[in-house]
DNA sequence: GCAAACTAGTTGAAGCTTCAACTTTTATCG
DNA sequence: CGATAAAAGTTGAAGCTTCAACTAGTTTGC
């Protein structure tokens, strides 16, 4: 096998940043959900993608690709949030194996109280801390490496 | 409560390409280097850690505080390397609490073997699909995260 | 119209992480 | 000095994720 292509001091730095960074930012996102609304960041991710499509209402292949999860990762999730009442399960009138995800009153309703807290960790730790232009490199850098992933090119 | 600061839809935008954009990203290089050399990333991370410290050898909780791990996990994670003998614990000469994790020859040989795989994965899925300026801006947006978190401010 | 292949979703076990409790040793300070 | 507090690590249980196996329904192709 040939020498492989190294990454140079600029590109280590940068990646080693990027990496460390991200690290503790779940870390804290998920310290700070799950201490004030008792939320996990994947539970709040799930409770998210419902709240924005249409009717609250998706069925769980699409809602586990939304939210970059597992079909498994997502049934144990979903089962989590229907026993606190946040989620319904509804069966698919049109192919007898889906399944609906719905989120309840009550879901939203959580969703609704977390969110407030949850934007204001985002920006204290992420937003408000980036350089606007930084931010905007940022989105094209990561919207360029999930084209590459799921476009396939 | 006032109304909380909510994101435009711009930042929105770049926030949530990262969020996707970061989780994809660990769990192909996780999946990767599962595959091909039986690491989980932390482990790797572990590794890696330990291979630039003077004698690769290092505290247990200035390992723990450069890999981002909490020390319970470190623990349980350098128990599971230590199996592998990958790692060693020597005990602490100036301090009879002290644990010093100590990277084996065959754990630095897995370790540069685990590298030239993954170095291609970072390469193929992030460094070469991002314009260098983007990943210069986020070089510095994420060390600005990590100061804001470390640095207190 | 039926068998083979495929898709949707779930399940349980195994693995990893988190959390709280605990042991041992060192630091603080009156 | 001696007590109290604090730090280093470990441990086991509980929680979440991954993986492989499974059920059930749908599609394909002959």
């Amino acid at each position: 096998m040939s020498e492989p292509r190294w990454l140079d001091a600029t590109q280590q730095r940068d990646w080693r940043a990027y990496v460390d960074g991200s690290v503790r930012l779940t870390e804290i996102m998920d310290r700070d959900l799950k201490a004030k609304h008792g939320l996990s960041v994947s539970e709040y991710e799930i409770l998210v993608r419902l709240s924005e499509a249409p009717e609250r209402r998706l069925r769980m292949a699409e809602l586990a690709a939304n939210a970059s999860q597992s079909r498994s990762r997502l049934s144990h999730t979903c089962s989590r949030l229907e026993s606190k009442g946040l989620v319904r399960r509804d069966s698919c009138p049109s192919d007898k194996r889906g399944v609906i995800a719905v989120l309840t009153a009550e879901g939203f309703a959580a969703l609704e109280r977390a969110a407030r807290d949850h934007v204001e960790t985002v920006r204290n730790h992420f937003i408000d801390v980036i350089e606007p232009d930084d931010l905007e490199a940022i989105g094209r850098a990561f919207t360029a490496v999930l084209k590459k992933m799921t476009g396939g090119a």
